[in-house]
DNA sequence: CGGTTTTGACCGGCGC
DNA sequence: GCGCCGGTCAAAACCG
């Protein structure tokens, strides 16, 4: 009853952000003309409260002007019942404010008896007038607004596609961007959210963003374009929508035991062997044959990347089987792989139906203790706090290595930190062992050594190069990335230690500095595969054409990495 | 009985 | 072309 003219604004632009579309001033002002309908219904009661609140009263009557005309539910109810005959044709042919004279102004529409002072109530409907206009004005300043974020977002959008058409044109061979177009993206939204104080929620979109970074171009791809029209925040229907399309894919090239599951489009069947399940699955040769050079299939082709998500690997000390990362995990199949008795445990998360994200689960061959859990994929539901700083701190070490803040150079600038190891579990000091079936790019979290603290250990891929976004490397990267096993503890300890290194990694003001010098080099200028990187003082240098891509593996060693570290 | 784990088989990529 | 290897599948076994 005590709504106010303030807060009905409030909810028309509550409401406007909740449909997430620009609503029409006409309806804006229909919406604003329901709710004095709405508040007629209730504020009726005041009216014949009586006399000794003569200001409530008055206010009520204001808004009892259509009172007798109910406060039905539906919209189109409404507009007829307070706009009625003259009203209507009134409302159509002027603008934003007529609804408001015509209640307050227009004797035909007061009520029978409506004890109208003269003096006082028109001083007071002059003056709600005018809040309202001036409420009316914000609301459409506020749309304007909404509207040129979403211009922006497009535009954004549109110029990553562009760009990584061209890039793809240009090289001879497809380059593996989309991770990195993806993080971007997602950085980017999750800093615009945080502004808001959503960062959580914020966090969750990003991660669950991540894998659908790939959705638009593999559309293009598979649908022959027409889906990438549609920025749409819209998490699940984007995760959907890359399922659907890595399905199309597969199914294309599908062939062996998985053609069956992954042509069983129908999506009856559920769990882990559901079409969902496959559809996450990397069709290696699908998108390689899609994007050879040989196809001349046309720019739709030629625009697909192969979608190549990093990995990032967490070394911890635990006794435990598994770490508790928050997820619940299904493990569906075990492995024993070369150098490592141990076996290595495969898990897929199983806290939403069809969530890509897998874990590979190994202990260290010297060191029972070290249990290596390497990540991939990107989640598709919201995570539990536990989980989300797992999230985090995976999201954001991907993110660091996505951004190609780590070169060779940088493993001589800091030998000591040159820390060569198998991301898969085998330890510091057995032999690196590169794999050739996983060209992903992974990142390994360190966190059981005293000294060195965290580490980015970034092997690039043995055959797909990989591409680097301008960021100094050493400058922008977190400092307070450097956690001790005294600071982090073992085992149990876990969780604590994850949120440290989230927040470690994810509250650095340079790594958001680094995100937007990031964003800045791919709008900046075109990709072009000339550039190279071979050492920090090319990454150093300001405003090249675009990010240079790495150069392939031959020229770096197996694996390069980073120490960060505040000394 | 439904969900999870186990485990052998299969597939694709890659090197020789 | 063949073998190796990593990753995955799926039927069977297991478990609460």
């Amino acid at each position: 009853m005590e709504r106010r003219p303030s807060e009905m604004a409030h909810d028309g632009h509550h409401d406007l952000l909740q449909h997430g579309i620009v609503t029409s001033l006409a309806d804006d002002t229909q919406r604003r003309d329901e709710y004095l309908c709405n508040n007629d219904g209730v504020g009726g009661g005041g009216r014949s409260a009586g006399d000794g609140r003569q200001e409530a009263i008055e206010e009520v009557d204001f808004f009892a002007a259509s009172s007798r005309r109910g406060a039905g539910g539906e919209r189109h109810q409404l507009g007829e019942a307070c706009s009625g005959d003259r009203r209507e044709s009134y409302l159509q042919d002027t603008g934003v404010k007529i609804g408001l004279q015509l209640l307050t102004t227009d004797p035909g529409l007061r009520p029978a008896g409506h004890e109208i002072n003269g003096r006082v109530p028109n001083l007071k409907l002059m003056t709600l007038q005018g809040e309202l206009d001036r409420l009316s004005e914000e609301n459409r300043r506020l749309r304007s607004m909404l509207e040129q974020l979403t211009r922006n977002y497009s535009a954004l959008h549109s110029h990553l596609l562009i760009a990584m058409q061209q890039q793809t044109r240009d090289t001879t061979r497809s380059i593996p961007m989309l991770p990195e177009v993806g993080v971007l993206l997602c950085k980017a939204h999750r800093l615009a959210v945080r502004s808001s104080s959503e960062a959580p929620a914020a966090m969750e979109q990003h991660f669950m963003e991540l894998g659908r970074a790939r959705a638009p171009v593999t559309g293009e791809t598979s649908d022959g374009g027409g889906e990438d029209d549609h920025p749409s925040p819209s998490l699940t229907n984007s995760v959907d929508t890359a399922s659907k399309e890595h399905r199309a894919v597969v199914a294309a090239s599908a062939g062996g035991r998985k053609g069956p599951s992954l042509n069983n489009d129908g999506g009856a069947s559920s769990g882990p062997s559901s079409p969902t399940w496959a559809a996450e699955k990397r069709p290696k040769v699908a998108q390689e044959s899609i994007n050879s050079p040989t196809s001349t299939a046309g720019a739709d082709q030629a625009s697909t990347v192969p979608y190549r998500r990093a990995r990032v690997s967490v070394r911890t000390r635990s006794d435990a089987p598994m770490i508790s990362d928050g997820c619940q995990w299904r493990k569906y199949g075990q492995k024993m792989a070369k150098g490592n008795p141990c076996p290595r445990a495969y898990y897929r998360c199983t806290m939403a139906v069809g969530c890509p994200v897998r874990k590979q689960v190994q202990r260290c061959a010297e060191d029972k203790t070290i249990l290596t859990t390497t990540y991939e994929g990107s989640h598709n539901h919201p995570l539990p706090p536990a989980a989300t700083a797992m999230a985090n701190t995976t999201s954001a070490a991907a993110a660091m290595l996505l951004s190609g803040s780590t070169t060779s150079k940088d493993t001589l600038m800091n030998p000591a930190g040159y820390f060569p190891m198998a991301p898969y579990g085998a330890c510091p000091t057995s032999t690196a062992t590169l794999s050739a079936s996983a060209p992903f790019p992974t990142v390994t979290l360190d966190l059981t050594r005293p000294q060195s603290s965290v580490q980015l250990l970034q092997r690039p891929p043995a055959a797909i190069p990989f591409p680097l976004l301008q960021l100094p490397p050493a400058a922008y990267l977190p400092q307070k990335v450097l956690l001790t096993e005294q600071q982090v503890g073992h085992g149990q300890r876990q969780s604590s230690m994850v949120e440290t290194v989230t927040e470690a990694i994810t509250s650095d003001p340079n790594f958001t500095a680094a995100l937007a010098a990031a964003i800045s080099s791919i709008m900046g200028a075109p990709r072009s595969t000339s550039g190279t990187v071979n050492g920090a003082s090319s990454t150093t240098t300001a405003s090249p054409p675009g990010p240079p891509l790495v150069p392939e593996s031959p020229q770096l060693p197996a694996q390069s990495c980073t120490t960060f570290s505040t000394h």
